[in-house]
DNA sequence: TTACCCCGTGCAAACGTTTACATAAAGGAA
DNA sequence: TTCCTTTATGTAAACGTTTGCACGGGGTAA
């Protein structure tokens, strides 16, 4: 078991003072060149890297980023995370990533851990069940910058980076609309988020625009899952009179719809539209390619860690951000 | 802007030394009851959490463990990182990613961050064009536990968590023998990496136990994405005599294949069979649905986790175990 | 010669904890 | 009383860096 080498071995080997080989490994220009070189060498022959945790305890913070998600499997936030840190990596950060599990309780201790181990600044998207956001004012008054991304606090004045939900729901309504669907009905998340009803809206307003109101059941929340999906799309295909075209919150959900479908036989687009949001790759390759908003994820992530380093480096540019990323309606056969 | 309250403060408030308030804040049974409610009522109300680097600096370790893998957005690694935190979670660890975008420089860059920042240990599964496994060596013997998982060294002495990609790779050769294809070509993966390897020996050997050989050109190498699926897949339809069954290293290139056969207007399963590996959860809303081998890939994240955590308690138990998760072959009606 | 400045380096404190050791008071036992 | 033990607390060093300040020597200008 080898230790790891420290400046001290360095300068004890070099008969030289720990203040000096600490310059040197920085370059400081007061120190000769000879001295540098012989440091470099040592150092290199040692394998020495400098110790970050002594370094951060010095500095006050780290070279780290923390992010909090609900979960890491879901496409879009593992899409998010591979640009988080993309971005994060190129400035020389590392990432923490913590998952939620949709719990605020989780999702609480997760910013006290991550503020507790100094992290330059935090990235998050929230849980379903988030009840306040306590713990990020918190951070945000001890001045750790914080970042949102996709499921964003209403309330807070904090920077984000988002799709404009309700724009994209909108086209996407008026698209069915469009297409000649007459009874569209929506399958919503859960109405915790800011994004569900953001979507929501735009489903009404677009419905309202062409003189329609929302029929009598056609308006279902739950959750972001397959089942969401199949168990909600179920019920509404068994409505008295049953939509001939249905709107979900995402892909997940609309794939759950599918799902009903085969069970009540019913054929898609014959019998039924369908149309998602987010643009998960496995839509394009359903049987039939899945109607969706494709939001760029990668993107979405990667912009919010720009974000987050602009404010790590300028200090707190009290600007509140808002980054909105463009959406994309992706027409295919299940319309 | 706050500062963070640290044990002096409590200390100073209190008019007690901050060894008293660091054993208070850590039950220490020589404390007495009263200081140790005050200490806790004033802690709680400052917000006081402990510094972690400093507790770090202190102790020579973190609460912190290093992933590096070669991508976060695929799905099984996605999937194995959200088995990672879990159980790292669960024991108070938190989870620094890091990905090696396939390269084995960034691979070395990230092992030698996560080692400056002093993480207990690191899960990693190689990059593909990994030349040598150094820097693992490097870290090991300056204690730190490594685990691989799926994609590992064929020859270093570590603990590894896999599955058996010869066994499932030879069960579902002989499955599409039994199915009676009589043609069986194989899209191998990256001949870097062990288990591309291993699953292109399985196939060989199946057709060698059936009495048969690989016909010429029905053994083509490359790598993971669903366009390189596409691009070989479509070589192989245009050999002089195609095949009638092609098994590809995983679900992407499978589904490559299946871009390939609509662009050579071939039908699934009648002019050509396809399988695949890993069990996308694409793959089952395929049209037609793939058959492919399950991997449970938020399992073996969730075993490597453990491994490593045991490593970290228990020092290095020398025992350099290996973990061999339970594959399954799913048979859909792509065969 | 004196005064000053620059260059290269060292000293020591600081970051926030933890912990071995010292100390002081109180309570027994002899 | 004296001595020992127990209990509660304090002192100070240590973890590995960074950095303000000091210092000595050599050069330059007057």
């Amino acid at each position: 078991m080898k230790k790891n080498a420290t400046i001290k071995d360095i300068a004890v080997k070099l008969g030289i003072s720990a203040a000096t080989v600490s310059r040197a490994m920085r370059d400081h220009p007061n120190i000769s060149k000879e001295t540098k070189e012989s440091v470099w060498a040592l150092a290199r022959k040692l394998n020495y890297h400098p110790d970050s945790v002594a370094q951060s305890l010095k500095s006050g913070t780290t070279q780290t980023i923390g992010v909090i998600v609900p979960s890491i499997k879901h496409h879009f936030f593992a899409e998010a995370l591979e640009g988080i840190e993309e971005v994060a990596f190129k400035s020389g950060y590392t990432v923490l990533v913590c998952k939620s599990n949709e719990s605020h309780d989780r999702e609480l201790v997760n910013t006290e851990t991550l503020a507790s181990k100094r992290v330059a600044g935090i990235i998050v998207s929230l849980s379903q069940d988030s009840r306040n956001t306590d713990h990020f004012v918190s951070l945000m008054q001890r001045n750790v910058p914080v970042v949102f991304f996709d499921r964003v606090p209403e309330k807070l004045n904090a920077p984000k980076v988002v799709v404009d939900d309700y724009e994209a729901a909108f086209a996407l309504t008026e698209y069915l609309i469009q297409a000649g669907y007459k009874k569209i009905a929506h399958l919503g998340g859960p109405e915790s988020l800011l994004i569900s009803l953001r979507r929501m809206q735009g489903y009404r307003d677009a419905l309202a625009k062409h003189g329609r109101i929302v029929p009598k059941g056609y308006l279902v929340t739950g959750g972001f899952e397959v089942e969401d999906g199949k168990v909600q799309g179920a019920k509404l295909l068994a409505l008295d009179s049953p939509p001939d075209a249905i709107f979900a919150v995402n892909d997940p959900v609309a794939m759950g719809v599918y799902q009903a479908c085969k069970i009540a036989g019913l054929k898609i687009p014959q019998d039924l539209a369908v149309a998602g949001f987010t643009d998960n790759p496995i839509s394009a390759l359903l049987a039939p390619p899945l109607t969706t908003v494709s939001q760029p994820a990668y993107e979405i992530g990667a912009r919010a860690s720009e974000m987050l380093l602009e404010r790590i480096r300028e200090g707190n540019p009290s600007k509140p951000d808002l980054a909105v990323c463009k959406t994309k309606l992706i027409i295919r056969e299940s319309t």
